[in-house]
DNA sequence: TTGCTCATCTGGTATAGACCAGTTTTTCAG
DNA sequence: CTGAAAAACTGGTCTATACCAGATGAGCAA
């Protein structure tokens, strides 16, 4: 007789938290890297524990409409960055036209020799020497995406000893007269793990998109091998088609 | 003096739980489809608790490595999809030449008036009159993405009486003599939430990716436009990309 | 063989704590 | 006022346990 009561009360718990929390970030009341509540103040208010908390707000990580900072709470997700990777746009100039702050940092530049998954993607001789440059970007303050660029120092002299800062794409078509026209693109979701995630400050196995693209120039001839590793709540791809 | 003892093992026991079942997937030990221990059999072997097994499995579920079968258990996730959005190609095409069985199911079709969203993506006028489609898709039995689409059947005369279990843009083009030759492409990673993550039999929450694909014909008239949502696991987009 | 029941297995949801490692804020000595 | 130390707070990881609901397979009845 205990359960004589209505079963409409179906819905689990975290799942009404979630929602809670999602109409208030979707009414505006929680702005764009707003901080929310602690996960203890959640569970409290929600007669609930941080288990389910937790669970709730890992369900609005997971849709991208939260993320977390370590150790020091979780915060509202700004707008998607538009982004369409057939362009010539740089990262900066993207994120700018948004009306969004871009910045990017240098994590390491090396020499390097061609791993044989590198030669079997691009067509380069494995065992060839390469410059590999590491760089982290930001969007208003928070850093979104780490990418891993291989450059052809053979197609590209002196190309190690430039600020990598700005945007590589116009110091190649500036100082090497080079224009990437042909460019084949890969890109799937997946987890962060380690050397990324710790790259950006987030614990491993945060969603992630992760991106390759190989770049040649009007020959076929290789130029850039491109690998980058996304918050997945920071981006939107498109991609425009006009067959023939 | 407790503490005296290395800190060399600071690696939390979820993680070597997840490198521990990597491994036996990335060895060949499990091949794709096959079920994992359960999980209460994983926490005791490992010598913890369900709760931690459960994160670890999380991990690799998120890398899209597993993926769980409701309150069946955990399996291995077999390679991704290779899918080109630019392409022509079938659905049914793609799976087939990458050695899958494919399988498409007609969830409904029903005529119903232009939301106001649509018709700002689509040049639609919002409230007129569409054809309204919704399928299920499944690699190897396994069901994997669950789509909307939207037709025009004042531009696509008895459209809704076909058999849609069947290519779509083969339809097009041999009954009405539809190219489509303009695409519009978004796609960004979220959670499914409620009428997806039903229709596919996963949890809400489960990472996917959202695709949607405006195309028209090569006098940029509307033809169609088509909603994805991919269990996140399942598919590696690429595109090709040969500038002017 | 077919179809049903039922026990058993699975993951799904939840409670109630605990300690740790960073971050932030407060406090207080100088 | 400044700067360092301490306290208070955050999420990160973890234990131990409980009950539920759907999936499965064994066993049995028709």
């Amino acid at each position: 007789m205990a359960d004589a009561a209505p079963t409409a009360t179906r819905t689990p718990i975290y799942l009404k938290v979630r929602d809670y929390l999602a109409d208030d970030i979707q009414s505006g009341n929680l702005p764009p890297h707003t901080r929310l509540p602690s996960e203890r103040v959640l569970a409290e208010s929600h007669d609930t524990t941080r288990v389910t908390a937790r669970l709730a707000l890992s369900q609005l990580e997971a849709e991208g409409k939260i993320y977390r900072s370590n150790r020091r709470g979780w915060f509202v997700s700004p707008a998607r960055l538009v982004y369409n990777p057939t362009y010539d746009y740089s990262f900066t100039d993207y994120v700018s036209a948004q009306g969004r702050e871009p910045r990017t940092e240098t994590l390491g530049v090396d020499l390097t020799a061609v791993s044989s998954w590198l030669a079997a993607r691009t067509g380069l001789a494995p065992g060839q020497s390469i410059v590999h440059l590491r760089r982290r970007r930001y969007i208003d303050g928070r850093p979104v995406l780490v990418e891993n660029i291989y450059l052809d120092p053979a197609r590209l002299p002196g190309i190690e000893r430039f600020d990598f800062n700005r945007s590589l794409w116009k110091l190649l078509r500036e100082r090497y007269g080079v224009e990437l026209t042909q460019k084949q693109i890969q890109m799937y979701p997946t987890a962060l793990v380690d050397p990324q995630a710790e790259a950006l400050s987030v614990s491993a196995g945060t969603a992630g998109l992760y991106v390759n693209r190989l770049s040649r120039d009007g020959n076929g001839r290789f130029i850039e091998f491109d690998e980058e590793f996304w918050l997945h709540d920071t981006l939107c791809i498109t991609v425009d088609v006009n067959a023939s």
